[in-house]
DNA sequence: AGTGAGTTGGGTAATTAGGGAA
DNA sequence: CCTGTCCTAATTACCCAACTCA
């Protein structure tokens, strides 16, 4: 462990999102448009979601909270 | 390039499950409310149903258990 | 700087959920 | 007991052109 950024987050594509869920690209970006799932913008406005949030949604435990 | 970020189940669609059953999608709709069959919902309230499951129970032998 | 893949946006069909009755 | 069908409302999928990303 060397320089370890504050808060990396791995963050997925629209489409990988998509794929994990089995729907079109573009219902995760209403979902995110719907506040349903948090977003991060690129600064050209395309969209990144957070891996644990996506893998939390799909019933995935996380391996922070593996107490719950 | 959709690169797979975690181990993700190929999941599908009700219309698909209930084609290779050979019966109406609602159905499907009533084993997983049922229990017979477990599902994931999108964000949106839709069912997607694991592959892996879907194919046990058809009858297709496992990749993952050809050991057994 | 240019190319190809991915994403965004909006609009319109196609699926799905839910309950209920045959 | 199990299934297929009818109904309405909600969600999702595919169409386009323009832009961003790597």
């Amino acid at each position: 462990m060397t320089t370890q950024p504050a808060q990396s987050e791995v963050l997925l594509t629209p489409s990988e999102v998509a794929t994990l869920f089995r729907v079109d690209p573009k219902t995760v970006t209403r979902w995110a448009k719907a506040g349903k799932l948090s977003s991060i913008r690129t600064l050209g406005g395309h969209r990144r979601y957070r891996e644990s949030e996506v893998l939390e949604l799909l019933g995935v435990p996380n391996q922070r909270d593996r107490q719950a």
